[in-house]
DNA sequence: ATGTGC
Protein backbone atom coordinates (compact mmCIF):
# COMPACT_ATOMS: atom_id res chain seq x y z
CA UNK A 1 0.00 0.00 0.00
CA UNK A 2 1.33 3.62 -1.01
CA UNK A 3 -0.31 6.94 -0.10
CA UNK A 4 -0.46 8.94 -2.45
CA UNK A 5 -1.89 11.77 -1.00
CA UNK A 6 -3.93 13.15 2.17
CA UNK A 7 -6.68 11.61 1.03
CA UNK A 8 -5.74 8.57 -1.15
CA UNK A 9 -3.95 5.59 -0.97
CA UNK A 10 -2.53 3.16 -3.45
CA UNK A 11 -3.09 -1.01 -3.62
CA UNK A 12 -0.85 -2.31 -6.17
CA UNK A 13 -2.19 -5.62 -7.32
CA UNK A 14 -0.99 -8.78 -5.54
CA UNK A 15 -1.03 -12.76 -6.72
CA UNK A 16 -4.81 -12.73 -8.11
CA UNK A 17 -6.22 -9.46 -8.34
CA UNK A 18 -6.41 -8.22 -12.08
CA UNK A 19 -6.52 -4.76 -10.96
CA UNK A 20 -4.69 -2.47 -8.98
CA UNK A 21 -7.52 -1.09 -5.79
CA UNK A 22 -7.66 2.91 -5.00
CA UNK A 23 -8.83 4.00 -1.11
CA UNK A 24 -10.29 7.15 -1.02
CA UNK A 25 -8.99 7.53 2.92
CA UNK A 26 -7.34 9.24 5.18
CA UNK A 27 -4.60 8.48 7.98
CA UNK A 28 -7.17 9.71 10.30
CA UNK A 29 -9.96 6.67 9.34
CA UNK A 30 -9.31 3.75 10.52
CA UNK A 31 -9.35 0.63 7.81
CA UNK A 32 -9.90 -2.70 9.03
CA UNK A 33 -8.08 -5.25 7.74
CA UNK A 34 -10.75 -7.51 6.40
CA UNK A 35 -12.54 -4.86 4.62
CA UNK A 36 -9.24 -4.62 2.74
CA UNK A 37 -9.11 -8.41 2.41
CA UNK A 38 -12.16 -7.98 0.66
CA UNK A 39 -11.22 -5.05 -1.35
CA UNK A 40 -8.68 -7.04 -2.50
CA UNK A 41 -10.84 -10.03 -3.00
CA UNK A 42 -13.18 -7.81 -5.29
CA UNK A 43 -10.38 -7.31 -8.00
CA UNK A 44 -9.34 -11.06 -8.54
CA UNK A 45 -12.58 -10.99 -10.34
CA UNK A 46 -11.95 -11.85 -13.75
CA UNK A 47 -13.14 -9.63 -15.97
CA UNK A 48 -13.06 -6.68 -13.20
CA UNK A 49 -11.99 -3.49 -14.58
CA UNK A 50 -11.93 -0.90 -11.32
CA UNK A 51 -11.85 -1.30 -7.64
CA UNK A 52 -12.21 1.67 -5.44
CA UNK A 53 -13.33 2.67 -2.18
CA UNK A 54 -15.21 5.19 -0.43
CA UNK A 55 -13.92 6.91 3.14
CA UNK A 56 -16.81 5.00 4.66
CA UNK A 57 -15.50 1.49 3.70
CA UNK A 58 -16.27 -1.04 6.88
CA UNK A 59 -16.70 -5.02 6.34
CA UNK A 60 -19.58 -6.35 4.55
CA UNK A 61 -20.68 -9.81 2.84
CA UNK A 62 -18.26 -10.84 0.27
CA UNK A 63 -17.45 -7.22 -0.57
CA UNK A 64 -16.92 -4.27 1.65
CA UNK A 65 -19.43 -1.40 2.12
CA UNK A 66 -18.20 1.59 1.06
CA UNK A 67 -16.74 0.75 -2.39
CA UNK A 68 -17.31 0.58 -6.08
CA UNK A 69 -16.42 -2.36 -8.22
CA UNK A 70 -16.76 -2.27 -12.10
CA UNK A 71 -16.51 -5.05 -14.07
CA UNK A 72 -17.49 -5.86 -17.76
CA UNK A 73 -19.52 -9.34 -18.74
CA UNK A 74 -20.34 -10.39 -15.31
CA UNK A 75 -22.58 -9.46 -12.16
CA UNK A 76 -22.07 -9.55 -8.60
CA UNK A 77 -24.47 -9.63 -6.35
CA UNK A 78 -22.25 -9.46 -3.45
CA UNK A 79 -21.46 -6.38 -5.00
CA UNK A 80 -25.34 -4.79 -4.80
CA UNK A 81 -25.20 -6.38 -0.91
CA UNK A 82 -29.12 -7.95 0.61
CA UNK A 83 -30.89 -4.31 0.19
CA UNK A 84 -31.20 -4.00 -3.03
CA UNK A 85 -31.20 -0.16 -3.54
CA UNK A 86 -31.65 0.87 -0.34
CA UNK A 87 -31.23 4.77 -0.39
CA UNK A 88 -31.71 8.56 0.54
CA UNK A 89 -34.03 10.83 0.12
CA UNK A 90 -34.95 14.28 1.08
CA UNK A 91 -37.92 16.58 1.29
CA UNK A 92 -37.22 20.00 0.91
CA UNK A 93 -40.37 22.42 2.95
CA UNK A 94 -40.64 25.90 2.80
CA UNK A 95 -40.38 26.18 6.43
CA UNK A 96 -37.88 27.38 9.05
CA UNK A 97 -37.57 24.52 11.56
CA UNK A 98 -37.17 26.49 14.40
CA UNK A 99 -40.94 27.20 13.98
CA UNK A 100 -41.56 24.11 13.55
CA UNK A 101 -43.10 21.05 16.60
CA UNK A 102 -40.41 18.60 15.04
CA UNK A 103 -41.03 16.28 18.15
CA UNK A 104 -44.62 16.46 17.44
CA UNK A 105 -44.60 15.90 13.95
CA UNK A 106 -42.57 12.47 14.37
CA UNK A 107 -44.89 10.99 17.03
CA UNK A 108 -47.33 11.44 14.13
CA UNK A 109 -45.45 10.24 11.24
CA UNK A 110 -44.67 6.99 13.44
CA UNK A 111 -48.00 6.36 13.49
CA UNK A 112 -48.20 5.91 9.84
CA UNK A 113 -44.93 4.63 8.97
CA UNK A 114 -44.19 1.31 11.07
CA UNK A 115 -40.67 0.99 12.26
CA UNK A 116 -38.53 -2.06 12.90
CA UNK A 117 -37.73 -5.08 11.04
CA UNK A 118 -40.79 -7.42 9.82
CA UNK A 119 -43.26 -4.87 9.81
CA UNK A 120 -46.03 -4.34 7.11
CA UNK A 121 -48.27 -1.36 5.53
CA UNK A 122 -50.03 -0.95 2.49
CA UNK A 123 -51.27 -4.00 1.49
CA UNK A 124 -51.42 -5.03 -2.33
CA UNK A 125 -52.21 -7.58 -4.78
CA UNK A 126 -49.89 -9.89 -6.27
CA UNK A 127 -50.92 -8.37 -9.37
CA UNK A 128 -50.60 -5.02 -8.13
CA UNK A 129 -47.17 -5.42 -6.17
CA UNK A 130 -45.67 -7.12 -9.79
CA UNK A 131 -46.75 -3.96 -11.30
CA UNK A 132 -44.42 -2.31 -8.62
CA UNK A 133 -41.57 -4.34 -9.34
CA UNK A 134 -41.96 -4.12 -13.45
CA UNK A 135 -42.19 -0.36 -12.62
CA UNK A 136 -41.69 1.19 -9.66
CA UNK A 137 -42.93 4.39 -8.91
CA UNK A 138 -44.43 4.71 -12.45
CA UNK A 139 -45.90 1.33 -11.65
CA UNK A 140 -47.80 2.70 -8.32
CA UNK A 141 -49.64 5.77 -9.93
CA UNK A 142 -50.95 2.66 -12.11
CA UNK A 143 -52.80 1.26 -8.81
CA UNK A 144 -55.95 2.88 -8.36
CA UNK A 145 -57.02 1.68 -4.97
CA UNK A 146 -59.02 3.52 -2.40
CA UNK A 147 -58.49 2.03 1.07
CA UNK A 148 -55.67 4.20 2.06
CA UNK A 149 -55.23 8.24 1.55
CA UNK A 150 -52.20 7.50 -0.19
CA UNK A 151 -53.59 6.73 -3.13
CA UNK A 152 -55.77 10.01 -3.30
CA UNK A 153 -52.44 11.67 -2.66
CA UNK A 154 -50.82 9.74 -5.60
CA UNK A 155 -53.42 10.91 -7.74
CA UNK A 156 -53.13 14.45 -6.81
CA UNK A 157 -49.29 14.19 -7.97
CA UNK A 158 -47.99 15.31 -11.23
CA UNK A 159 -45.55 11.96 -12.08
CA UNK A 160 -44.06 14.36 -14.86
CA UNK A 161 -42.70 16.85 -12.03
CA UNK A 162 -42.01 13.73 -9.42
CA UNK A 163 -40.49 11.09 -11.76
CA UNK A 164 -36.96 13.41 -12.47
CA UNK A 165 -36.40 14.01 -8.93
CA UNK A 166 -35.73 10.10 -8.78
CA UNK A 167 -32.28 8.52 -10.00
CA UNK A 168 -33.31 6.55 -12.85
CA UNK A 169 -36.88 7.96 -12.82
CA UNK A 170 -37.67 5.73 -9.85
CA UNK A 171 -38.06 3.34 -12.63
CA UNK A 172 -35.68 0.64 -13.81
CA UNK A 173 -36.40 -2.35 -16.37
CA UNK A 174 -37.94 -4.70 -13.62
CA UNK A 175 -39.66 -8.42 -14.64
CA UNK A 176 -41.94 -10.19 -11.69
CA UNK A 177 -40.82 -13.48 -13.28
CA UNK A 178 -37.05 -13.36 -12.33
CA UNK A 179 -38.57 -12.84 -8.78
CA UNK A 180 -39.14 -15.98 -6.40
CA UNK A 181 -43.05 -16.43 -5.21
CA UNK A 182 -41.10 -16.09 -1.47
CA UNK A 183 -39.49 -12.95 -1.94
CA UNK A 184 -42.44 -11.51 -3.04
CA UNK A 185 -44.57 -13.03 -0.20
CA UNK A 186 -42.31 -11.10 2.21
CA UNK A 187 -42.63 -7.90 0.41
CA UNK A 188 -45.78 -7.78 -1.00
CA UNK A 189 -47.47 -6.15 2.37
CA UNK A 190 -44.29 -3.85 3.13
CA UNK A 191 -44.47 -0.72 1.09
CA UNK A 192 -44.50 2.55 3.49
CA UNK A 193 -42.45 0.96 6.21
CA UNK A 194 -39.19 2.10 7.61
CA UNK A 195 -37.25 -0.98 8.62
CA UNK A 196 -34.86 -1.72 10.92
CA UNK A 197 -30.83 -1.49 11.32
CA UNK A 198 -29.39 1.96 9.84
CA UNK A 199 -32.78 3.23 8.45
CA UNK A 200 -34.21 6.28 9.29
CA UNK A 201 -36.25 9.08 8.84
CA UNK A 202 -35.21 12.25 10.28
CA UNK A 203 -36.45 15.86 10.68
CA UNK A 204 -33.10 18.50 10.00
CA UNK A 205 -32.50 21.94 10.11
CA UNK A 206 -30.25 23.56 7.19
CA UNK A 207 -27.39 24.92 9.59
CA UNK A 208 -25.29 26.69 6.84
CA UNK A 209 -25.38 26.76 3.30
CA UNK A 210 -21.19 26.64 1.47
CA UNK A 211 -22.48 26.57 -2.15
CA UNK A 212 -25.29 29.47 -1.98
CA UNK A 213 -25.55 29.37 -5.78
CA UNK A 214 -26.20 25.44 -6.42
CA UNK A 215 -28.84 25.74 -3.04
CA UNK A 216 -30.45 28.16 -4.56
CA UNK A 217 -31.15 26.29 -7.73
CA UNK A 218 -32.12 23.37 -5.14
CA UNK A 219 -34.60 25.96 -3.06
CA UNK A 220 -32.18 24.91 -0.03
CA UNK A 221 -31.57 27.61 2.93
CA UNK A 222 -30.42 28.10 6.23
CA UNK A 223 -32.72 27.45 8.93
CA UNK A 224 -34.79 25.26 6.44
CA UNK A 225 -36.61 22.40 7.87
CA UNK A 226 -35.96 19.25 5.54
CA UNK A 227 -36.89 15.70 5.84
CA UNK A 228 -34.52 12.54 5.34
CA UNK A 229 -35.64 9.14 4.81
CA UNK A 230 -33.23 6.08 4.29
CA UNK A 231 -34.73 2.83 3.97
CA UNK A 232 -34.58 0.15 1.41
CA UNK A 233 -36.46 -3.40 -0.58
CA UNK A 234 -36.87 -4.33 3.02
CA UNK A 235 -37.58 -8.29 2.99
CA UNK A 236 -38.63 -8.55 -0.98
CA UNK A 237 -34.75 -7.72 -1.54
CA UNK A 238 -33.05 -9.25 0.79
CA UNK A 239 -34.77 -12.78 -0.80
CA UNK A 240 -33.93 -11.53 -3.96
CA UNK A 241 -30.00 -11.61 -2.63
CA UNK A 242 -30.13 -14.70 -0.73
CA UNK A 243 -31.85 -16.41 -3.59
CA UNK A 244 -29.18 -15.30 -6.10
CA UNK A 245 -25.79 -15.64 -4.58
CA UNK A 246 -26.98 -19.20 -2.99
CA UNK A 247 -27.68 -19.52 -6.78
CA UNK A 248 -24.22 -17.92 -7.83
CA UNK A 249 -22.41 -20.15 -5.10
CA UNK A 250 -24.19 -23.31 -6.49
CA UNK A 251 -22.94 -22.84 -10.07
CA UNK A 252 -19.55 -23.36 -11.58
CA UNK A 253 -18.91 -20.02 -13.85
CA UNK A 254 -15.23 -21.11 -15.09
CA UNK A 255 -12.64 -19.54 -12.91
CA UNK A 256 -12.55 -20.34 -9.65
CA UNK A 257 -14.56 -17.49 -6.87
CA UNK A 258 -12.49 -15.06 -5.19
CA UNK A 259 -13.88 -16.19 -1.96
CA UNK A 260 -16.84 -18.07 -0.43
CA UNK A 261 -18.96 -15.10 -0.17
CA UNK A 262 -18.02 -13.38 -3.26
CA UNK A 263 -19.11 -15.11 -6.56
CA UNK A 264 -20.12 -13.45 -9.84
CA UNK A 265 -22.22 -14.38 -12.60
CA UNK A 266 -21.50 -14.07 -15.80
CA UNK A 267 -24.05 -12.14 -18.23
CA UNK A 268 -24.05 -14.29 -21.15
CA UNK A 269 -25.71 -17.04 -18.84
CA UNK A 270 -29.70 -16.94 -17.88
CA UNK A 271 -28.83 -16.90 -14.41
CA UNK A 272 -27.24 -13.42 -14.95
CA UNK A 273 -29.47 -11.81 -17.02
CA UNK A 274 -32.02 -13.51 -14.20
CA UNK A 275 -30.52 -11.39 -11.81
CA UNK A 276 -30.47 -8.08 -13.04
CA UNK A 277 -34.30 -8.45 -13.90
CA UNK A 278 -34.62 -8.99 -10.18
CA UNK A 279 -32.17 -6.61 -9.34
CA UNK A 280 -33.71 -3.60 -10.81
CA UNK A 281 -37.69 -5.28 -9.40
CA UNK A 282 -35.85 -4.75 -5.98
CA UNK A 283 -34.61 -1.74 -7.01
CA UNK A 284 -38.16 -0.24 -8.14
CA UNK A 285 -39.34 -2.01 -4.67
CA UNK A 286 -37.26 0.46 -2.86
CA UNK A 287 -38.27 3.58 -5.18
CA UNK A 288 -42.03 2.45 -4.21
CA UNK A 289 -41.25 2.06 -0.71
CA UNK A 290 -39.48 5.54 -0.11
CA UNK A 291 -42.07 7.13 -2.70
CA UNK A 292 -44.91 5.93 -0.15
CA UNK A 293 -43.39 6.79 3.08
CA UNK A 294 -42.73 10.21 1.60
CA UNK A 295 -46.44 11.14 1.05
CA UNK A 296 -47.52 9.57 4.63
CA UNK A 297 -45.00 12.25 6.18
CA UNK A 298 -46.56 14.26 3.78
CA UNK A 299 -49.83 13.77 5.04
CA UNK A 300 -48.20 14.36 8.36
CA UNK A 301 -46.78 17.89 7.92
CA UNK A 302 -50.49 19.05 6.04
CA UNK A 303 -51.88 18.25 9.32
CA UNK A 304 -50.62 20.06 11.64
CA UNK A 305 -49.45 22.82 8.80
CA UNK A 306 -52.16 23.07 6.04
CA UNK A 307 -50.28 25.74 3.92
CA UNK A 308 -46.99 23.83 4.50
CA UNK A 309 -45.22 23.18 1.15
CA UNK A 310 -42.91 20.23 0.71
CA UNK A 311 -41.16 18.28 -2.33
CA UNK A 312 -38.89 15.89 -3.39
CA UNK A 313 -35.43 16.97 -3.75
CA UNK A 314 -34.15 14.10 -4.48
CA UNK A 315 -34.18 9.97 -4.27
CA UNK A 316 -30.64 8.59 -4.26
CA UNK A 317 -29.67 4.59 -4.59
CA UNK A 318 -26.44 3.36 -2.43
CA UNK A 319 -26.66 -0.27 -3.63
CA UNK A 320 -26.94 -0.61 -7.28
CA UNK A 321 -25.06 -2.22 -10.07
CA UNK A 322 -25.78 -0.37 -13.85
CA UNK A 323 -24.05 -0.54 -16.79
CA UNK A 324 -22.28 3.01 -17.35
CA UNK A 325 -19.67 4.15 -19.74
CA UNK A 326 -16.50 5.22 -18.11
CA UNK A 327 -12.68 5.60 -20.04
CA UNK A 328 -14.68 5.20 -23.34
CA UNK A 329 -15.84 1.15 -22.18
CA UNK A 330 -19.50 0.47 -20.72
CA UNK A 331 -19.07 -1.49 -17.78
CA UNK A 332 -21.21 -2.83 -14.92
CA UNK A 333 -20.81 -0.58 -11.88
CA UNK A 334 -21.11 -2.13 -8.84
CA UNK A 335 -21.70 0.74 -5.97
CA UNK A 336 -22.07 -1.00 -2.65
CA UNK A 337 -22.85 1.92 -0.21
CA UNK A 338 -21.59 4.32 -2.32
CA UNK A 339 -23.55 6.81 -3.97
CA UNK A 340 -23.55 8.01 -7.83
CA UNK A 341 -22.35 11.44 -7.92
CA UNK A 342 -22.73 12.75 -11.66
CA UNK A 343 -21.62 16.35 -12.12
CA UNK A 344 -23.66 18.44 -14.80
CA UNK A 345 -22.22 17.01 -17.66
CA UNK A 346 -23.58 13.62 -16.92
CA UNK A 347 -26.91 14.87 -16.27
CA UNK A 348 -27.34 16.51 -19.91
CA UNK A 349 -31.26 16.57 -20.34
CA UNK A 350 -32.05 16.89 -17.09
CA UNK A 351 -33.05 19.44 -14.42
CA UNK A 352 -29.89 18.68 -12.88
CA UNK A 353 -28.02 19.71 -16.11
CA UNK A 354 -26.23 22.68 -14.51
CA UNK A 355 -25.59 22.19 -11.08
CA UNK A 356 -25.16 18.10 -10.76
CA UNK A 357 -26.64 15.48 -9.22
CA UNK A 358 -27.85 16.28 -5.33
CA UNK A 359 -25.54 13.86 -3.66
CA UNK A 360 -27.77 12.84 -0.07
CA UNK A 361 -25.44 11.69 2.46
CA UNK A 362 -26.41 11.05 6.20
CA UNK A 363 -24.39 11.02 8.77
CA UNK A 364 -24.91 8.62 11.90
CA UNK A 365 -28.04 9.32 14.19
CA UNK A 366 -27.11 12.92 16.72
CA UNK A 367 -24.64 13.89 13.76
CA UNK A 368 -24.62 16.29 11.23
CA UNK A 369 -25.79 15.64 7.62
CA UNK A 370 -24.48 16.98 4.47
CA UNK A 371 -25.69 17.47 1.01
CA UNK A 372 -23.87 17.17 -1.91
CA UNK A 373 -22.93 17.62 -5.40
CA UNK A 374 -20.87 16.38 -7.81
CA UNK A 375 -17.94 17.11 -9.41
CA UNK A 376 -16.34 17.66 -12.95
CA UNK A 377 -12.87 15.69 -11.19
CA UNK A 378 -14.51 12.93 -9.79
CA UNK A 379 -14.04 10.48 -13.15
CA UNK A 380 -11.67 8.85 -10.87
CA UNK A 381 -14.05 7.27 -8.89
CA UNK A 382 -16.63 6.67 -11.23
CA UNK A 383 -18.23 9.63 -10.34
CA UNK A 384 -18.71 7.67 -7.02
CA UNK A 385 -18.68 8.97 -3.64
CA UNK A 386 -19.26 7.33 -0.24
CA UNK A 387 -22.83 6.86 1.18
CA UNK A 388 -22.91 7.69 4.73
CA UNK A 389 -20.08 7.56 7.90
CA UNK A 390 -19.61 4.17 7.81
CA UNK A 391 -19.16 1.61 10.66
CA UNK A 392 -16.45 1.36 12.85
CA UNK A 393 -17.70 -1.02 15.73
CA UNK A 394 -19.92 -3.75 14.94
CA UNK A 395 -23.13 -3.93 15.89
CA UNK A 396 -22.38 -6.43 18.94
CA UNK A 397 -19.37 -4.53 19.66
CA UNK A 398 -21.58 -1.60 20.00
CA UNK A 399 -23.99 -2.40 22.22
CA UNK A 400 -25.10 -6.19 22.21
CA UNK A 401 -24.09 -8.75 24.84
CA UNK A 402 -21.75 -11.26 23.64
CA UNK A 403 -23.60 -14.06 25.30
CA UNK A 404 -21.81 -17.44 26.18
CA UNK A 405 -23.68 -21.10 25.25
CA UNK A 406 -25.18 -21.16 28.88
CA UNK A 407 -26.25 -17.38 28.37
CA UNK A 408 -23.47 -16.14 30.57
CA UNK A 409 -22.97 -12.51 29.41
CA UNK A 410 -19.38 -12.60 28.71
CA UNK A 411 -18.63 -8.95 27.32
CA UNK A 412 -20.65 -5.58 27.73
CA UNK A 413 -20.73 -3.49 24.73
CA UNK A 414 -18.56 -0.94 24.37
CA UNK A 415 -21.04 2.03 24.77
CA UNK A 416 -22.25 3.13 28.11
CA UNK A 417 -25.89 3.96 28.39
CA UNK A 418 -24.86 7.25 29.73
CA UNK A 419 -22.39 7.62 26.93
CA UNK A 420 -25.46 7.43 24.43
CA UNK A 421 -27.85 9.67 26.50
CA UNK A 422 -25.42 12.08 26.29
CA UNK A 423 -24.45 12.25 22.51
CA UNK A 424 -28.26 12.15 21.59
CA UNK A 425 -28.69 15.36 24.20
CA UNK A 426 -31.61 17.78 22.58
CA UNK A 427 -32.39 15.60 19.67
CA UNK A 428 -35.87 13.75 19.92
CA UNK A 429 -35.22 10.03 19.67
CA UNK A 430 -38.26 8.07 18.29
CA UNK A 431 -37.44 4.00 18.20
CA UNK A 432 -38.86 0.75 18.09
CA UNK A 433 -36.17 -1.66 20.15
CA UNK A 434 -34.86 0.65 22.86
CA UNK A 435 -32.30 -3.04 22.93
CA UNK A 436 -30.94 -2.67 19.92
CA UNK A 437 -30.80 1.60 19.53
CA UNK A 438 -27.25 1.62 20.86
CA UNK A 439 -25.84 -0.43 17.77
CA UNK A 440 -26.69 2.64 15.81
CA UNK A 441 -24.96 4.86 18.43
CA UNK A 442 -23.34 7.95 17.03
CA UNK A 443 -20.01 6.61 18.75
CA UNK A 444 -20.59 2.87 16.73
CA UNK A 445 -19.49 5.21 13.77
CA UNK A 446 -16.99 6.90 11.62
CA UNK A 447 -16.51 10.84 12.14
CA UNK A 448 -18.80 12.05 9.29
CA UNK A 449 -16.58 15.33 9.18
CA UNK A 450 -13.68 13.57 8.78
CA UNK A 451 -15.42 10.84 5.96
CA UNK A 452 -17.02 14.43 4.45
CA UNK A 453 -13.24 16.15 4.25
CA UNK A 454 -11.96 13.27 2.66
CA UNK A 455 -14.58 13.36 0.02
CA UNK A 456 -14.16 17.00 -0.69
CA UNK A 457 -10.18 16.46 -0.39
CA UNK A 458 -10.43 14.34 -3.15
CA UNK A 459 -12.70 15.80 -5.36
CA UNK A 460 -15.43 13.37 -5.49
CA UNK A 461 -18.02 15.67 -4.54
CA UNK A 462 -18.60 19.49 -3.34
CA UNK A 463 -20.20 20.40 -0.04
CA UNK A 464 -23.69 22.39 -1.21
CA UNK A 465 -25.59 22.30 3.05
CA UNK A 466 -24.84 20.69 6.33
CA UNK A 467 -28.00 20.01 8.20
CA UNK A 468 -28.51 18.57 11.97
CA UNK A 469 -30.88 16.26 13.46
CA UNK A 470 -33.70 17.25 15.46
CA UNK A 471 -36.17 14.54 15.56
CA UNK A 472 -35.46 11.00 14.41
CA UNK A 473 -37.63 7.69 13.56
CA UNK A 474 -35.42 4.14 14.07
CA UNK A 475 -36.46 0.75 13.85
C1' DA B 1 -29.50 -5.17 5.59
C1' DT B 2 -32.89 -9.40 7.14
C1' DG B 3 -39.92 -12.86 9.57
C1' DT B 4 -31.15 -11.76 11.95
C1' DG B 5 -28.48 -18.71 13.38
C1' DC B 6 -26.00 -24.52 14.25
Amino acid sequence: MKRISEFEVFVPAEVGMKVDATLFISDKIRLEEDALNQLKDACKIPTVKKVLATPDIHIGYGVPIGCVVAAEEVIIPAAVGYDINCGMRVLKTNLYAGDIETAELAKSIRRDIPLGEGKENIRLTREEFECVLEEGVKGLYKIRRKDHFVWDFLEKEDIKNVLPLIEDCGSMKGDASAVSARAKERGQNQLGTLGGGNHFIEIQEVVSVKDKKTAGEWGIFEGQMLIMIHSGSRGLGHQIGEDYMSLAKSKNYGEPHPSRELCYIPLNEKEGEEYVKAMHSGANSAFANRHIMSLLVKKNLLFYYPNAEINLLYDVPHNIAKLEEHFGKKMWVHRKGATRAFPGKRMVQTIFEKTGQPVLIPGSMGSFSYLLVGKNENEKSLCSTNHGAGRRMSRTQAAGKIRHRDGKVLKEGAISDEEFRKSMEGITLICENKHTIKEEAPQAYKDIDEVIRVVEGANLAAVVAKMRPLAVLKG
